[in-house]
DNA sequence: AATTGGGATTAAACCGGTTTAATGCTTTTT
DNA sequence: AAAAAGCATTAAACCGGTTTAATCCCAATT
């Protein structure tokens, strides 16, 4: 590889300054003569030259990043979610910092301040298993702005959310449509206030319909497919009529308990989810949920938080995007 | 938000010079008097100094980061892979930069660039629809040293793979085994290297056993779920009695075609896969698979990566990771 | 007393750019 | 003809660090 060109070189060659190449480079060519322009773009090419972009982020104060906290990569939804912030940031010429926290406050903590050492412009968290204030407190005090997903800030602040308590109320409306009243819910060991929203708004319309959920009837479990999977047994022992797993991949590891319990959904047993990850128009039967838009959500979240770094002033703004009943196979209507 | 403390501001308030901070807080502060480097100690915490990112970027022309390029994020054998190599990249204080180019080659060249004008220190490429020769050029023009994952490079490199030509090999044996020569593959439309060992092997071993699969009877879709379920018409129109999917995604596509289809699997036709995705454990019948380790491909390419960015001349290393045949329930015994 | 040798510290150059405030030169304007 | 205005260009400061090559001071040698 031969050495880098800097912009001194080019300037040599050129016999002009630094200065002038990098105003002519940088569009401000006004009022240089066009035989210089000339001169200097056609050398920009010739000798391949390309700016030091740690150079110009030590003088610009941005590396055009943004970090990104979610929970698990591997999840789905997340991963569409991250898509989403991908597509949007490169748009406008920044890179996501993506760090997955397993749901662990110390990794969390750890990315936190990665990103700050770091030096992102912004941030996009969508896991928050430590103290939201803290994770203010950290991120103003370094004057990185960010939002958070689904998780109303103490704070005020950007938010971009799709409607998690609406979410619940149409899953309870359909399960009781359907003549479901003895129902199971499957949520999170340490829920995050999307989870919380999502519950609160399932338990109110049943709280409405005359038939509370009692609190035991509420099993807690981790949010994947093994979670789901383990919380089988304790959910099958209520002999509930229907189950509202919390999201879709807790949802697939029940269908799997379910299916060894020697049970059909939704023939002795109905599902419903939250998510509608692609996969849950694939598995058998197809799982009814409620889609959240992953990917807008995501490059909502970028725009939000772009706007937010290249202006500070700008008015706050709240994007909420709409969820939505997708009705499939996975319950049956009872008598 | 506070200014930010520079170290100019440390040694003002410490009375000594710039040097003497940098020089204590790097480490090297074995010639310097225990009472300086106290007082130098004690000020950043409680002035709460970090040194400046871009600025030791800069001078180190280095910001540590690794360009990632995989197809895409959503397949969970990637997502997996992602995590090996940002839970090894983290430890050694490096960041990925990750990119997804659903197979667009178009995508893949910009991020290529992108990369490039980041200045990562180094990169791995999982995915490779353009020409190896063009990359390998365009990163070597910048020194940048790159690993491929699963593909051979053309030119000599590091490498991490699993092997595939033995998991095609696997597969056709245990297929042939249980009875299966009425057999059709659905690979992918532009096969990358990787797709065509698996295949190499697979067809071998046929071929050997005297019942060589015909040109007709592989059939090309995209490598996702819809891809798989695209594909199904033209698969059950050959009235194989299995099928080799050339990954879980594409199975599970092709899994949803054939019930659709009302047809039982594996009753009435048995199917394998490739990657052993989480899901398939869970999906119904637990589908008959290869294993690649995926979480640790990521990490051992993370780390062999950044041996060799900290090392140009460590000797070249090919790490070959095993695969394992994975008997689960998706196909049954004819014959 | 002059020289040597360390230990402790720092001035200054540098990394590769961007930006502000000049500096010359012409050309107009008064 | 002097002053003002315009145009093209650049010197120099700066961003916030790291590193090399001094410098300073005092104790130990010769």
């Amino acid at each position: 590889m031969t050495k880098k060109v800097t912009i001194t070189d080019l300037a040599a060659r050129a016999k002009v300054s630094v200065t002038t190449v990098s105003q002519i480079l940088n569009g401000k060519a006004a009022r240089f003569s066009s035989k210089t322009v000339e001169k200097v773009k056609q050398l920009q090419q010739e000798m391949g030259y390309v700016p030091d972009f740690n150079a110009q982020s030590l003088i610009r104060k941005s590396g055009r990043t943004i970090g990104v906290l979610v929970p698990n990569i591997n999840n789905p939804f997340f991963s569409q979610f991250l898509r989403g912030i991908e597509a949007e940031a490169i748009k406008q010429d920044y890179v996501p910092l993506i760090f997955g926290s397993n749901n662990s406050e110390e990794q969390e903590t750890h990315y936190l301040f990665e990103s700050v050492r770091r030096a992102a412009d912004g941030m996009i968290i969508a896991s928050a298993v430590s103290d939201i204030n803290y994770i203010d407190n950290i991120l103003n005090q370094n004057g990185i702005p960010y939002i958070l997903i689904d998780q109303a800030p103490v704070v005020k602040g950007d938010r971009v959310e799709a409607n998690n308590q609406k979410g619940g109320q149409l899953l309870a409306d359909y399960l009781i449509k359907k003549g479901h009243t003895n129902v199971v819910v499957v949520g999170a060991e340490k829920p995050t206030l999307n989870l919380q929203e999502r519950l609160e708004g399932f338990a109110d319309v049943y709280q409405k319909n005359g038939t509370p959920i009692a609190d035991d009837r509420i099993i807690t479990t981790q949010m994947t497919k093994k979670g789901g999977y383990a919380a089988t047994a304790a959910v099958l022992a209520m002999k509930p009529t229907a189950i509202f797993a919390i999201n879709d991949e807790v949802a697939i590891g029940l269908y799997r308990g379910i299916e060894e319990a020697g049970l059909k959904i939704p023939d002795d047993i109905s599902i419903v989810g939250y998510d509608d990850i692609d996969l849950s128009a694939y598995i058998f039967p197809k799982l009814t949920t409620v889609h959240q838009p992953a990917f807008e959500m995501g490059s909502s979240a970028a725009q939000l938080i772009i706007k937010r770094i290249e202006d500070h002033k700008e008015p706050l703004q709240q994007v909420s995007l709409p969820v939505l009943l997708i009705d499939r196979d996975s319950v049956r209507s009872i008598g």
